[in-house]
RNA sequence: GCGAGCGUGCUGAAAUUGGUAAACAGACAGGACUUAAAAUCCUGCGGGUGGCAACACCCUUGUGGGUUCAAGUCCCACCGCUCGCACCA
């Protein structure tokens, strides 16, 4: 029979910590605060392990944090619009909120059992009206101040889920979600104004500077900055022009040719041509498939543009699938000589190719921008460096009034409408009249109806008998209301605000706990929201900030991006996926029992654990077999977070067994101790047990700051194997183990508290302050140095911390050895104090 | 194609940022206890050469070169893997 019963002792500590409430946390001026928080949950019923992994680093942070006497605030929610429940909905005819609400209820059960040190009073849900009332408020809020706006465009329109994505929700041309591929579409849509605050966002990342590069990175090539010059050309006979826009202004004298969208303005004279329809639609579809990303075609409008510098030169307009409407002005100067790609197009037309800049390269196109590189054959800017000439262009294209420098970027307006059921409704009616108008205050929240029928087409709030009729409040004009939800991102953008003050019903968060919470010290999550959510979030700060709203400029201070947990993967020969717990090895070949029979298989690499490929293991039913302190403890010891973890089962048992047999050790002959009276009187043994504990306070601590929770681990079991094989007895036998299990109490806190408890004593280890390391020596003072010739080891020694190097080298040169040295013949002796000493011969 | 990161035992990894490579674990092997197994405990565990032996010497961080008294760590080239972006003018 184990002594060590996770299942009971956990149970009744996390009973205890509830009762006493000891994880709540109020706002508390006099005290330092500290803001954990890992990303909120989708309530997809169950937990994965990634979410495991998530909330452990985040509890062990949260709770190193409290014993070091900051005020901390780590809550917990729930991310809970969205198309799962009302795909459910239609699959098994149950009511989203129900289905959503049965899920938090188990999830968070299965949350409670890992014992987080959450203070679940601050717990919010997205699709409560309490939360998306002031989500409302707030749309209502950017739509006052120009934030929001509506207008018709094509738009990413996902087929399987049927809604629209916004940019950063389309992967590979398909939907994040789905997998489908998305279509093109023209639709009425909202838009957050997200591109106004591009310079900001792009700016600003250099304010981060605890967050990884890697993320800051992905976000600059998001926003996509150019600089560059938009620049005017005469359609020829006709008083309208085309507005470019270049990188490359100083290529103007080779351009020959003007190529535009299909979707630029200029289009809309061309929509009643045939060819002109069939040419456009091509393009769409081909932007769709994404298959023909090299294939440049093009449609030759007839028209021509005057070249702004050559007279005389007519060049010809045509329209591209390879421009993109997206970006820049959707239209361009074609300069084959040195793009590739109006190279390739202007092979695959005709159009002259002029070479403008003279390089050692002698292969056109010629695409670099090299120092040395001069221009040719461009009248005024020629013999000037690119540099040069581009200034030169520049300048005079202000002058003449054609143009002008400027800056472009990726980054496009969030479109936040999705045509479905179950998330925020827009707070907007139409008038009959054709007025927008935003909902009044007094309404708010405008509630989803619960008496919907969903069914796999159609919007439910659209088909609802009656739900979108209203009446302009101020007119008492007929009106509908919108029928769009928003995005559930849109949700999270702001959900860390609300956690500041969770109940707070008039207004979505108080100045005074926003100035005292925010921002996030510590947020953790999956770097796959590297773009979309943690940009949302970075916009959306700055969005209320314009609203008046006291917020500060970025929302999150630390970013720490944990890697997935992987498992090894198993298929037959005809690729099926195999569980792991299903397979066999015997003689160096993996195998399986189907039916009757049992057939080999093939391993492949691990991956991220997922249903489709039947790698998952359950994280709750590992709590339940193992408990959560070793599943907790395993989760941070084999790898550190921003790495990938390797699932293995072998790993869990060995935890486990480790807490076993500290647990044995620790049930019988030890009390629990707080203070230690170290004296000069110590034996050998205690010094060396003194002297280690204290040395595993100190790095202990330092790995745990700094997030590397591997090496802190297996810091802490070189302190149990030192304090094993020294056998103490007695108070230093107390102090120790008391030290230990004060120090993995943040890994393992019912562990540490129950065994606290066990030994007699009453303290709760959460309100004991952490531990400050004693570094002062109270044993020998001396330091291994090792001994190299020329840059090899040859031997170590140990002696007098701080030897001079002469007193050293007597030493080493009288002392008996396998090497010889002899000093008149070394050239140089190199010496590191304490370190290292190196004769050069 | 562009950008970023990584490459260390059988495996997960560590190395105070240029100073004893492989800490701490897992797997495996051998031993003790046991009628036996499990559990537990002990020992070994990068490669090679020499020796009966304790031991000694040499090699080893993807490959090749370089800087340095000293390189897993810095520089150059190449190979491989992973991730992000991808007609962005």
């Amino acid at each position: 029979m184990k002594k060590y019963n996770p299942e009971i002792i956990e149970k009744k500590w996390q009973n205890y910590w509830a009762e006493k409430r000891i994880y709540k946390s109020r706002a508390d001026k006099t005290k330092k605060k500290f803001y954990v928080l890992e990303m909120f949950p989708y309530p997809s019923g169950k937990i994965h392990m990634g979410h495991l992994r998530n909330y452990t680093i985040g509890d062990v942070t949260a709770r190193f944090y409290k014993l070091n006497g900051y005020n901390v605030l780590h809550p917990m929610g729930w991310d809970s619009f969205g198309m799962p429940a009302e795909n459910a909905a239609i699959e098994n005819s149950v009511n989203p909120k129900d289905w959503t609400e049965n899920n938090i209820k188990s999830m968070k059960s299965q949350l409670m059992k890992i014992g987080l040190s959450i203070d679940w009073e601050r717990e919010i849900s997205t699709c409560d009206a309490n939360y998306y009332k002031h989500q409302q408020k707030i749309f209502i809020e950017f739509f006052k101040n120009g934030l929001v706006y509506k207008k018709d465009s094509f738009v990413n329109w996902d087929p399987v889920d049927k809604t629209v994505l916004a940019n950063e929700q389309v992967i590979d041309g398909k939907g994040w979600r789905s997998g489908a591929i998305v279509e093109k579409k023209k639709l009425s849509q909202w838009f957050l104004n997200i591109s106004k605050f591009s310079e900001e966002l792009l700016g600003d990342l250099n304010q981060l500077e605890s967050w990884p590069e890697k993320v800051k990175l992905m976000q600059k090539n998001w926003i996509g900055m150019s600089e560059g010059a938009e620049i005017k050309f005469k359609i020829y006979q006709s008083k309208l022009s085309i507005d470019i826009f270049t990188t490359r202004p100083e290529t103007i004298f080779g351009a020959s040719f003007i190529a535009l969208s299909v979707e630029h303005k200029l289009s809309s004279q061309f929509l009643g041509d045939e060819k002109f329809l069939e040419f456009r639609n091509k393009c769409l579809k081909m932007q769709e498939t994404r298959d023909s990303v090299q294939e440049k075609i093009g449609f030759h409008s007839s028209l021509f543009a005057e070249h702004p510098f050559i007279k005389n030169e007519k060049i010809p307009i045509f329209f591209s699938n390879y421009v993109l409407i997206n970006y820049g002005n959707g239209a361009i100067f074609g300069c084959p000589a040195h793009d590739e790609r109006d190279y390739h197009f202007a092979k695959e037309y005709n159009i002259p190719i002029k070479c403008i800049i003279k390089s050692k390269e002698k292969e056109l196109p010629y695409c670099e921008e090299n120092k040395a590189d001069i221009l040719i054959n461009s009248e005024f800017l020629n013999e000037k460096n690119i540099k040069n000439a581009k200034e030169t262009i520049i300048e005079k294209i202000e002058k003449l009034k054609i143009g002008r420098k400027c800056v472009k970027f990726k980054l496009k307006d969030w479109g936040v409408s999705r045509q479905r059921y179950w998330g925020c409704p827009i707070p907007i009616i139409y008038r009959k009249d054709g007025e927008i108008l935003a909902v009044e205050d007094s309404e708010l929240p405008i509630r989803l109806p619960n008496d919907i029928k969903l069914t796999s087409i159609g919007n439910p709030l659209e088909d609802h008998p009656h739900w979108k009729i209203t009446k302009c409040p101020e007119t008492g004009m007929e009106a509908v209301r919108e029928t769009d939800t928003l995005d559930t991102f849109f949700d999270s953008s702001w959900y860390f605000l609300r956690f500041c003050s969770p109940i707070s019903s008039k207004e979505p968060f108080k100045d005074e706990d926003i100035s005292y919470w925010m921002p996030v010290d510590h947020y953790i999550g999956g770097v796959e929201h590297a773009i979309l959510h943690l940009l949302y979030s970075r916009f959306f700060v700055r969005a209320l900030k314009v609203c008046g709203k006291q917020v500060p400029k970025e929302p999150f201070k630390k970013l720490i991006t944990q890697g997935m947990v992987c498992h090894e993967t198993f298929r037959t020969k005809d690729n099926k996926w195999i569980e792991p717990k299903n397979v066999i090895k015997e003689k160096g070949k993996y195998w399986t029992n189907q039916g009757s029979k049992t057939i080999e298989v093939i391993k492949g690499r691990s991956e991220k654990m997922s249903k489709s490929k039947k790698n998952i293991v359950d994280p709750d039913s590992i709590v339940f077999t193992y408990g959560a302190d070793t599943a907790r403890l395993f989760m941070i010891s084999d790898s550190p977070p921003e790495r990938d973890l390797e699932w293995s089962i072998d790993g869990i048992k060995a935890m486990n067994k480790y807490l076993e047999k500290i647990y044995d050790i620790l049930s019988s002959e030890f009390n629990f101790t707080v203070t230690f009276p170290k004296d000069k009187d110590m034996l050998d043994q205690e010094k060396r047990a003194y002297e280690f504990t204290n040395k595993t306070i100190y790095t202990f601590s330092e790995d745990v700051k700094n997030y590397r929770f591997n090496t802190a681990v297996a810091k802490l079991r070189e302190l149990s194997n030192h304090l094993i094989k020294e056998k103490l007895e007695g108070q230093i036998f107390n102090y120790c183990w008391s030290i230990y299990l004060r120090l993995i109490y943040i890994i393992t806190p019912h562990f540490s508290q129950e065994l606290v408890y066990k030994s007699g004593s009453d303290q709760i280890i959460e309100n004991i302050e952490w531990p400050q390391a004693d570094l002062t020596k109270p044993s020998n003072n001396k330091v291994i140095i090792v001994i190299q010739i020329n840059g090899k080891k040859k031997g170590v020694i140990e002696i007098d911390e701080n030897i001079k190097k002469d007193r050293l080298i007597k030493t080493i040169v009288g002392s008996q050895n396998n090497y010889s040295i002899d000093v008149k013949k070394t050239k140089k002796i190199i010496f590191v104090p304490n370190k290292i000493i190196n004769f050069v011969i």
